[in-house]
RNA sequence: UGGGGCAUGGUGCAAUGGCAGCACACCGGACUUUGAAUCCGUUGGUCUUGGUUCGACUCCAAGUGCCCCGG
Protein backbone atom coordinates (compact mmCIF):
# COMPACT_ATOMS: atom_id res chain seq x y z
CA UNK A 1 0.00 0.00 0.00
CA UNK A 2 1.26 3.59 -0.65
CA UNK A 3 2.00 5.05 2.77
CA UNK A 4 1.69 9.29 2.21
CA UNK A 5 2.70 11.93 4.92
CA UNK A 6 -0.17 14.62 5.42
CA UNK A 7 0.56 18.10 6.29
CA UNK A 8 -3.13 18.46 8.19
CA UNK A 9 -3.92 21.80 9.29
CA UNK A 10 -7.56 21.23 11.20
CA UNK A 11 -8.98 23.28 8.21
CA UNK A 12 -11.46 21.40 5.88
CA UNK A 13 -8.92 21.44 3.00
CA UNK A 14 -6.11 19.37 4.08
CA UNK A 15 -9.41 17.35 5.59
CA UNK A 16 -10.70 16.21 3.03
CA UNK A 17 -7.10 15.62 1.03
CA UNK A 18 -7.16 13.13 3.26
CA UNK A 19 -10.25 11.73 2.00
CA UNK A 20 -9.45 11.54 -1.62
CA UNK A 21 -5.90 10.00 -1.12
CA UNK A 22 -7.63 7.60 1.11
CA UNK A 23 -9.93 7.13 -1.99
CA UNK A 24 -6.59 6.64 -4.25
CA UNK A 25 -5.43 3.72 -2.13
CA UNK A 26 -3.42 5.61 -0.26
CA UNK A 27 -2.70 4.89 3.62
CA UNK A 28 -2.15 8.17 5.27
CA UNK A 29 -0.01 9.19 7.93
CA UNK A 30 -1.29 12.48 9.49
CA UNK A 31 1.07 15.13 10.55
CA UNK A 32 0.14 18.34 12.34
CA UNK A 33 2.84 21.12 13.23
CA UNK A 34 2.58 23.50 15.85
CA UNK A 35 4.81 26.33 14.77
CA UNK A 36 3.61 28.96 16.49
CA UNK A 37 1.88 29.96 19.65
CA UNK A 38 -0.32 27.56 21.57
CA UNK A 39 -1.61 23.95 20.59
CA UNK A 40 -5.48 24.90 19.64
CA UNK A 41 -5.95 22.81 17.11
CA UNK A 42 -5.57 19.82 18.38
CA UNK A 43 -9.28 18.65 19.19
CA UNK A 44 -9.87 18.94 15.35
CA UNK A 45 -7.22 17.80 13.86
CA UNK A 46 -7.56 14.70 16.45
CA UNK A 47 -11.11 14.26 15.19
CA UNK A 48 -10.70 14.34 11.44
CA UNK A 49 -8.22 11.79 11.73
CA UNK A 50 -10.51 9.44 14.15
CA UNK A 51 -13.37 9.82 11.97
CA UNK A 52 -11.65 9.27 8.60
CA UNK A 53 -9.82 6.82 10.63
CA UNK A 54 -5.73 7.10 10.19
CA UNK A 55 -3.01 8.26 12.77
CA UNK A 56 -1.82 11.77 13.24
CA UNK A 57 0.95 13.12 14.68
CA UNK A 58 1.50 16.16 16.64
CA UNK A 59 5.14 17.90 16.02
CA UNK A 60 6.05 20.84 17.85
CA UNK A 61 8.01 22.92 15.60
CA UNK A 62 8.05 26.46 16.95
CA UNK A 63 11.98 26.39 17.83
CA UNK A 64 12.91 25.79 13.96
CA UNK A 65 9.94 28.04 12.74
CA UNK A 66 10.92 31.08 14.78
CA UNK A 67 14.47 30.19 14.08
CA UNK A 68 13.53 29.82 10.23
CA UNK A 69 10.75 32.08 9.34
CA UNK A 70 9.74 34.38 11.74
CA UNK A 71 13.61 35.97 12.86
CA UNK A 72 14.14 36.33 9.10
CA UNK A 73 10.44 38.21 8.63
CA UNK A 74 11.29 40.65 11.02
CA UNK A 75 14.74 41.18 9.76
CA UNK A 76 13.62 41.36 6.42
CA UNK A 77 11.07 44.47 7.51
CA UNK A 78 13.94 45.63 9.50
CA UNK A 79 15.90 46.15 6.04
CA UNK A 80 12.90 47.83 4.49
CA UNK A 81 11.57 44.29 2.70
CA UNK A 82 8.43 42.94 2.44
CA UNK A 83 8.89 39.32 2.97
CA UNK A 84 6.76 36.73 2.23
CA UNK A 85 7.22 34.18 4.93
CA UNK A 86 4.76 31.40 3.31
CA UNK A 87 6.82 30.50 0.09
CA UNK A 88 9.86 30.27 2.49
CA UNK A 89 8.51 28.02 5.17
CA UNK A 90 6.77 25.86 2.48
CA UNK A 91 10.02 25.43 1.15
CA UNK A 92 12.00 25.44 4.29
CA UNK A 93 9.64 24.67 6.84
CA UNK A 94 6.35 22.68 5.49
CA UNK A 95 8.25 20.45 2.64
CA UNK A 96 11.38 19.24 4.63
CA UNK A 97 9.80 18.32 7.80
CA UNK A 98 6.80 16.02 5.94
CA UNK A 99 9.45 14.73 3.96
CA UNK A 100 11.74 13.84 6.83
CA UNK A 101 9.04 12.02 8.55
CA UNK A 102 8.42 10.50 5.37
CA UNK A 103 11.47 9.04 5.25
CA UNK A 104 11.46 7.90 8.71
CA UNK A 105 8.32 5.87 8.80
CA UNK A 106 9.16 4.77 4.99
CA UNK A 107 6.29 6.55 3.18
CA UNK A 108 7.26 7.45 -0.76
CA UNK A 109 4.64 10.15 -0.46
CA UNK A 110 4.05 13.43 0.61
CA UNK A 111 0.73 15.53 0.72
CA UNK A 112 -0.74 18.85 1.44
CA UNK A 113 -3.86 20.35 0.81
CA UNK A 114 -2.61 23.27 -1.20
CA UNK A 115 -4.91 24.11 -4.64
CA UNK A 116 -2.26 23.41 -7.45
CA UNK A 117 -1.37 20.51 -9.55
CA UNK A 118 1.60 18.48 -10.58
CA UNK A 119 1.93 17.39 -14.10
CA UNK A 120 4.68 14.33 -15.58
CA UNK A 121 6.39 16.24 -18.47
CA UNK A 122 7.73 13.52 -21.38
CA UNK A 123 10.85 14.11 -19.56
CA UNK A 124 10.03 12.58 -16.26
CA UNK A 125 10.40 15.91 -14.88
CA UNK A 126 7.52 17.37 -12.63
CA UNK A 127 5.29 20.20 -13.79
CA UNK A 128 3.29 22.71 -11.02
CA UNK A 129 0.38 24.27 -12.59
CA UNK A 130 -2.33 26.66 -11.22
CA UNK A 131 -5.24 24.89 -9.84
CA UNK A 132 -8.64 24.15 -11.57
CA UNK A 133 -10.19 26.67 -9.46
CA UNK A 134 -8.30 29.72 -10.58
CA UNK A 135 -9.51 31.50 -7.71
CA UNK A 136 -8.39 29.72 -5.37
CA UNK A 137 -4.73 28.81 -6.79
CA UNK A 138 -2.03 28.36 -4.38
CA UNK A 139 0.86 27.40 -6.91
CA UNK A 140 2.93 30.90 -6.37
CA UNK A 141 3.47 29.58 -2.81
CA UNK A 142 4.84 26.56 -4.17
CA UNK A 143 6.93 28.85 -6.07
CA UNK A 144 10.72 27.66 -4.13
CA UNK A 145 9.90 24.07 -4.51
CA UNK A 146 12.40 21.53 -6.16
CA UNK A 147 12.23 18.75 -8.14
CA UNK A 148 13.34 16.39 -5.13
CA UNK A 149 10.54 17.54 -3.35
CA UNK A 150 8.00 17.45 -6.11
CA UNK A 151 8.88 14.43 -6.69
CA UNK A 152 7.40 12.39 -3.63
CA UNK A 153 4.30 15.20 -3.46
CA UNK A 154 0.60 14.49 -4.47
CA UNK A 155 -1.63 17.72 -4.31
CA UNK A 156 -4.86 16.02 -4.38
CA UNK A 157 -7.32 19.18 -4.05
CA UNK A 158 -5.73 20.63 -7.64
CA UNK A 159 -8.67 19.27 -9.84
CA UNK A 160 -11.37 20.62 -7.21
CA UNK A 161 -12.99 23.26 -6.65
CA UNK A 162 -14.00 24.40 -3.58
CA UNK A 163 -17.29 24.34 -2.94
CA UNK A 164 -16.81 21.19 -4.31
CA UNK A 165 -14.24 20.23 -1.50
CA UNK A 166 -16.94 22.13 1.24
CA UNK A 167 -19.99 19.84 -0.54
CA UNK A 168 -17.86 16.33 -0.21
CA UNK A 169 -16.89 17.63 3.30
CA UNK A 170 -20.31 18.14 4.39
CA UNK A 171 -21.89 14.83 2.50
CA UNK A 172 -19.06 13.20 5.05
CA UNK A 173 -20.83 14.94 7.74
CA UNK A 174 -17.66 16.14 8.69
CA UNK A 175 -17.95 18.72 11.33
CA UNK A 176 -14.84 20.76 10.18
CA UNK A 177 -16.88 21.32 7.07
CA UNK A 178 -18.93 24.15 8.14
CA UNK A 179 -15.87 26.09 10.16
CA UNK A 180 -13.92 29.38 7.88
CA UNK A 181 -10.86 28.42 6.25
CA UNK A 182 -7.74 28.13 8.45
CA UNK A 183 -4.65 30.01 8.18
CA UNK A 184 -2.90 27.19 8.59
CA UNK A 185 0.90 27.90 9.34
CA UNK A 186 0.03 31.65 9.40
CA UNK A 187 1.85 32.97 12.51
CA UNK A 188 0.11 36.13 11.77
CA UNK A 189 -3.12 34.84 11.90
CA UNK A 190 -5.75 37.44 12.58
CA UNK A 191 -3.02 39.27 13.60
CA UNK A 192 -2.17 42.92 12.42
CA UNK A 193 1.53 42.22 11.30
CA UNK A 194 2.71 45.93 12.77
CA UNK A 195 1.56 44.91 15.93
CA UNK A 196 2.98 41.54 15.61
CA UNK A 197 6.67 43.53 14.84
CA UNK A 198 5.65 45.70 17.88
CA UNK A 199 5.69 43.01 20.10
CA UNK A 200 8.29 40.97 18.39
CA UNK A 201 11.12 42.89 16.96
CA UNK A 202 13.78 43.25 19.19
CA UNK A 203 14.40 47.16 17.90
CA UNK A 204 12.13 49.85 18.15
CA UNK A 205 10.54 51.63 15.24
CA UNK A 206 12.26 54.84 14.37
CA UNK A 207 10.04 57.19 12.51
CA UNK A 208 11.01 59.88 10.16
CA UNK A 209 9.43 62.47 7.59
CA UNK A 210 6.81 61.55 5.25
CA UNK A 211 7.82 63.44 1.58
CA UNK A 212 5.80 64.22 -1.36
CA UNK A 213 7.40 62.64 -4.33
CA UNK A 214 7.89 66.27 -5.45
CA UNK A 215 9.43 67.26 -2.56
CA UNK A 216 7.24 68.79 0.11
CA UNK A 217 7.23 67.08 3.94
CA UNK A 218 4.06 65.77 4.52
CA UNK A 219 4.54 64.60 7.64
CA UNK A 220 5.90 61.59 10.24
CA UNK A 221 6.02 58.28 9.92
CA UNK A 222 6.28 55.10 12.77
CA UNK A 223 8.57 53.62 11.17
CA UNK A 224 9.49 51.86 7.50
CA UNK A 225 8.73 48.79 8.49
CA UNK A 226 5.03 49.89 9.15
CA UNK A 227 4.80 50.60 5.47
CA UNK A 228 4.98 48.74 2.09
CA UNK A 229 5.13 49.64 -1.78
CA UNK A 230 1.73 50.81 -3.13
CA UNK A 231 -0.31 51.03 0.18
CA UNK A 232 -2.86 54.28 0.49
CA UNK A 233 -3.49 53.23 4.07
CA UNK A 234 -1.87 55.18 6.99
CA UNK A 235 -1.03 58.31 4.86
CA UNK A 236 -1.35 61.43 5.03
CA UNK A 237 -5.00 63.29 4.03
CA UNK A 238 -4.22 64.84 0.43
CA UNK A 239 -6.33 66.88 -2.47
CA UNK A 240 -5.79 62.99 -3.61
CA UNK A 241 -5.00 59.39 -2.40
CA UNK A 242 -1.52 59.02 -2.03
CA UNK A 243 0.60 56.00 -2.22
CA UNK A 244 3.93 54.50 -0.92
CA UNK A 245 6.26 54.81 -3.77
CA UNK A 246 9.68 54.01 -1.73
CA UNK A 247 11.16 53.06 1.38
CA UNK A 248 14.41 54.93 1.24
CA UNK A 249 16.41 53.45 4.20
CA UNK A 250 19.44 56.31 3.74
CA UNK A 251 17.65 58.73 5.67
CA UNK A 252 14.69 56.81 6.91
CA UNK A 253 12.31 58.92 4.61
CA UNK A 254 8.82 57.45 3.37
CA UNK A 255 8.27 58.18 -0.35
CA UNK A 256 4.72 59.26 -1.48
CA UNK A 257 3.00 60.44 -4.68
CA UNK A 258 -0.02 60.18 -6.81
CA UNK A 259 -1.23 57.20 -8.64
CA UNK A 260 0.00 58.28 -11.72
CA UNK A 261 3.77 58.30 -9.86
CA UNK A 262 3.08 54.86 -8.89
CA UNK A 263 5.02 52.20 -10.90
CA UNK A 264 7.85 50.49 -12.89
CA UNK A 265 8.16 47.75 -15.93
CA UNK A 266 11.56 46.37 -14.94
CA UNK A 267 12.63 44.91 -11.80
CA UNK A 268 15.51 42.41 -10.69
CA UNK A 269 14.82 39.09 -9.07
CA UNK A 270 17.45 36.95 -7.11
CA UNK A 271 17.33 34.29 -5.19
CA UNK A 272 15.55 32.37 -8.16
CA UNK A 273 14.41 28.76 -8.40
CA UNK A 274 13.49 26.99 -11.19
CA UNK A 275 10.76 23.94 -10.38
CA UNK A 276 12.21 22.62 -13.90
CA UNK A 277 15.61 22.87 -12.10
CA UNK A 278 17.15 23.79 -15.24
CA UNK A 279 18.01 28.09 -15.59
CA UNK A 280 16.81 29.38 -19.18
CA UNK A 281 20.23 29.94 -20.79
CA UNK A 282 17.74 32.67 -23.65
CA UNK A 283 15.24 35.42 -22.71
CA UNK A 284 11.68 33.86 -22.04
CA UNK A 285 8.42 35.27 -22.42
CA UNK A 286 5.93 34.79 -19.21
CA UNK A 287 2.92 36.05 -17.29
CA UNK A 288 4.61 37.40 -14.47
CA UNK A 289 2.60 37.49 -10.26
CA UNK A 290 4.77 40.20 -8.55
CA UNK A 291 2.06 39.27 -5.63
CA UNK A 292 0.16 36.44 -4.12
CA UNK A 293 -3.69 37.86 -6.21
CA UNK A 294 -1.78 39.85 -8.45
CA UNK A 295 -3.15 39.42 -11.98
CA UNK A 296 -0.48 37.81 -14.33
CA UNK A 297 1.61 40.44 -16.43
CA UNK A 298 3.17 39.84 -19.50
CA UNK A 299 6.78 39.73 -19.36
CA UNK A 300 10.42 38.74 -20.54
CA UNK A 301 12.59 37.28 -18.01
CA UNK A 302 16.60 37.88 -19.06
CA UNK A 303 19.35 36.00 -17.28
CA UNK A 304 22.00 38.58 -15.78
CA UNK A 305 25.55 38.22 -14.09
CA UNK A 306 25.24 36.49 -10.66
CA UNK A 307 22.06 34.59 -11.14
CA UNK A 308 19.97 38.00 -10.78
CA UNK A 309 17.43 38.35 -13.35
CA UNK A 310 15.85 41.08 -15.30
CA UNK A 311 12.43 41.09 -15.76
CA UNK A 312 10.56 43.52 -18.13
CA UNK A 313 6.90 43.70 -18.47
CA UNK A 314 4.60 45.07 -21.47
CA UNK A 315 2.88 47.29 -19.64
CA UNK A 316 3.73 49.12 -16.27
CA UNK A 317 3.08 47.18 -13.01
CA UNK A 318 2.23 48.82 -10.07
CA UNK A 319 3.53 48.16 -6.62
CA UNK A 320 6.64 46.45 -7.29
CA UNK A 321 7.50 45.53 -4.19
CA UNK A 322 11.47 44.19 -3.20
CA UNK A 323 11.45 40.79 -0.74
CA UNK A 324 7.84 40.02 -2.54
CA UNK A 325 8.26 37.28 -4.82
CA UNK A 326 7.90 37.54 -8.31
CA UNK A 327 6.80 34.36 -10.11
CA UNK A 328 6.80 33.64 -13.41
CA UNK A 329 4.11 31.27 -15.48
CA UNK A 330 3.27 30.15 -18.75
CA UNK A 331 -0.31 29.70 -19.22
CA UNK A 332 -1.62 27.80 -15.99
CA UNK A 333 2.26 26.17 -15.31
CA UNK A 334 4.35 28.20 -13.09
CA UNK A 335 8.15 28.02 -14.18
CA UNK A 336 9.96 29.27 -10.97
CA UNK A 337 10.53 32.73 -9.73
CA UNK A 338 12.29 34.58 -6.97
CA UNK A 339 12.53 37.60 -4.84
CA UNK A 340 12.43 40.99 -6.60
CA UNK A 341 15.47 43.28 -5.50
CA UNK A 342 14.44 46.23 -6.52
CA UNK A 343 12.37 48.23 -9.04
CA UNK A 344 13.61 50.54 -11.71
CA UNK A 345 11.73 53.48 -12.07
CA UNK A 346 10.45 54.56 -15.55
CA UNK A 347 7.19 55.62 -14.52
CA UNK A 348 4.42 56.82 -17.46
CA UNK A 349 2.42 60.25 -15.95
CA UNK A 350 -1.20 58.93 -16.07
CA UNK A 351 -0.57 55.00 -16.94
CA UNK A 352 -2.43 54.49 -13.92
CA UNK A 353 -5.94 56.45 -14.51
CA UNK A 354 -7.08 53.79 -16.21
CA UNK A 355 -8.75 50.51 -14.14
CA UNK A 356 -5.10 48.70 -12.69
CA UNK A 357 -4.22 45.24 -13.30
CA UNK A 358 -6.17 44.89 -16.27
CA UNK A 359 -7.17 41.54 -16.77
CA UNK A 360 -6.23 40.17 -19.98
C1' U B 1 -0.45 101.73 15.39
C1' G B 2 -3.14 102.15 8.00
C1' G B 3 -5.63 99.25 4.05
C1' G B 4 -7.51 94.56 2.06
C1' G B 5 -8.87 89.32 2.39
C1' C B 6 -10.36 84.84 4.86
C1' A B 7 -13.00 81.77 8.75
C1' U B 8 -17.62 75.23 6.65
C1' G B 9 -16.16 67.72 9.55
C1' G B 10 -9.38 65.48 11.20
C1' U B 11 -7.36 67.93 6.22
C1' G B 12 -8.40 70.51 1.47
C1' C B 13 -12.48 72.52 -0.97
C1' A B 14 -18.12 73.33 -2.67
C1' A B 15 -22.93 75.30 -1.54
C1' U B 16 -24.67 83.51 -2.64
C1' G B 17 -31.30 83.58 1.25
C1' G B 18 -34.74 77.61 0.89
C1' C B 19 -33.11 69.95 3.62
C1' A B 20 -24.89 71.91 4.08
C1' G B 21 -22.20 68.36 -0.56
C1' C B 22 -17.35 66.40 -2.61
C1' A B 23 -12.24 64.56 -2.27
C1' C B 24 -8.61 62.83 1.09
C1' A B 25 -8.04 60.84 6.05
C1' C B 26 -10.30 57.95 10.14
C1' C B 27 -13.52 53.82 11.64
C1' G B 28 -16.31 49.16 10.31
C1' G B 29 -17.24 45.12 6.83
C1' A B 30 -16.14 41.98 2.38
C1' C B 31 -11.90 39.73 -0.02
C1' U B 32 -6.98 36.95 1.50
C1' U B 33 -2.66 30.89 4.11
C1' U B 34 2.68 37.20 3.08
C1' G B 35 2.13 42.46 2.86
C1' A B 36 -0.90 45.57 -0.02
C1' A B 37 -4.50 47.02 -3.41
C1' U B 38 -9.69 46.90 -4.45
C1' C B 39 -15.03 46.95 -3.24
C1' C B 40 -19.10 48.23 0.22
C1' G B 41 -20.74 51.00 4.46
C1' U B 42 -20.76 54.38 8.81
C1' U B 43 -19.38 58.53 11.84
C1' G B 44 -18.36 63.60 11.95
C1' G B 45 -18.96 70.36 10.31
C1' U B 46 -20.97 76.23 9.19
C1' C B 47 -15.34 80.58 14.79
C1' U B 48 -18.27 83.57 18.91
C1' U B 49 -22.26 87.04 20.10
C1' G B 50 -26.16 89.91 18.54
C1' G B 51 -29.28 91.66 14.42
C1' U B 52 -32.38 91.51 9.54
C1' U B 53 -35.75 87.55 7.58
C1' C B 54 -41.26 83.04 7.30
C1' G B 55 -36.28 81.03 6.65
C1' A B 56 -29.07 82.74 7.35
C1' C B 57 -23.08 78.94 5.70
C1' U B 58 -24.97 82.95 2.74
C1' C B 59 -27.01 89.66 4.37
C1' C B 60 -25.62 93.43 8.62
C1' A B 61 -22.72 94.77 13.26
C1' A B 62 -19.23 93.71 16.95
C1' G B 63 -15.68 90.29 18.90
C1' U B 64 -11.85 86.57 18.17
C1' G B 65 -8.18 84.17 15.08
C1' C B 66 -5.27 83.71 10.57
C1' C B 67 -3.21 85.66 5.84
C1' C B 68 -1.61 89.55 2.31
C1' C B 69 -0.13 94.61 1.06
C1' G B 70 1.71 98.92 2.99
C1' G B 71 5.99 98.97 6.27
Amino acid sequence: MKKVVLALSGGVDSAIAAHLLQQQGYQIYGLNLLTWGEDNQRKQVQEIADDLNFLVEFMDIRQAFREQVVQPFIHAYQDGLTPSPCVFCNRQIKWSTILQKADQIGADYVATGHYARLKIAQDGKIQLWKAVDLAKDQSYMLTFLTQDMLKRTVLPLGEFNKPEIRKIASNLGLAVSERPDSQDLCFLACTDYRDFLKEHAEQPALPGPIYHKDGRLLGQHQGLAFYTIGQRKGLPSSTEALYVIEKRKADNSLIVGFLNQLGSNFFLVEQVNWISGQYPLQPIKVEVKIRYKANPAEAMVEPQADGLLKVTADKLLRDITPGQIAAFYQGEQLLGGGVIVEGIANRTAGAFLQPLDTPE
